[in-house]
DNA sequence: ATAGGGATTCTC
DNA sequence: AGAATCCCTATT
């Protein structure tokens, strides 16, 4: 399939943001993270993402309220949150919350589009894995694509350096045509069964650039807007 | 000031 | 199974 065309006109607009974190992240599957360097694009179609919530949700960096570091959840709908886990690897998020909310989605998994050459040499060592799993897992995906926490608070709506573009409707059904499941958020056993049982992990089913294998119960197909 | 720990990934 | 590695958050 030829890669879509891409245009800083089809950035997602701040409305498409303003929504709950967890209506937004199934929205997500099969749109397309755009980072625009120098001469250079790199593009990769998200296939799995993650919801996180406000202060209520024990899972996320929210429920520590507004401090340095979780501000931008509390910010404005469309920009990005990018946080340093472990010491060592950035992840990508980008906030959403209705009104006076908190919140945002975790970007999992990407499947490599344009620009694979580069991602590969930014993977070092581990760009010999095969190029569906290139940008599988939150941390890989930015150094695929050069994302690291200069890039917290960036207006993802403008259409610079850094943001996600709605495909044609065509082509956006298309990539979700294997159907979209739910499953639990990996990693968050420490927020307690109520929360991190909540099934606010989104994929594409049995997509191969998955950062692990998910388990879920499909969406219904209904609860599948198009963002525009 | 200091301790505890993490929305991960790679290697052994 | 364990390390790498830094910054955030809560506590003293």
């Amino acid at each position: 399939m030829r890669p879509p065309a891409v245009r800083p006109s089809d950035a997602a607009p701040h409305s498409f943001y303003a929504r709950p974190s967890v209506q937004v992240a199934p929205d997500l599957l099969g749109t397309l993270v755009v980072r625009e360097e120098a001469d250079r694009l790199v593009v990769g179609r998200i296939v799995e993402t993650e919801a996180y919530g406000g202060p209520d949700d024990r899972a996320s960096h929210a429920r520590a309220g507004r401090t340095g570091r979780t501000e931008p959840m509390f910010g404005p709908p469309g920009h990005a949150y990018v946080y340093l886990v472990y010491g060592m690897h950035s992840c990508l998020n980008v906030v959403a919350h209705d009104d006076g909310n908190a919140g945002a989605v975790l970007i999992r998994a990407l499947e490599p589009v344009t620009g694979v050459e580069l991602m590969r040499a930014r993977r070092g060592r581990a760009g010999a894995e095969p190029q569906a799993r290139l940008a599988a897992g939150p941390a890989r995906l930015c150094q695929g694509l050069a994302v690291d926490r200069t890039f917290d608070r960036h207006d993802l709506t403008l259409g610079v350096r850094l943001w996600i573009a709605l495909p044609q409707d065509a082509d956006l059904q298309d990539a979700r045509r294997p159907g979209i499941i739910a499953g639990p958020r990996v990693g968050v056993d420490y927020a307690g069964s109520d929360w991190a049982g909540r099934p606010w992990r989104f994929a594409i089913r049995d997509h191969r650039s998955l950062s692990r294998p998910l388990r879920g119960e499909p969406l219904p197909i209904a609860t599948i807007e198009d963002p525009r």
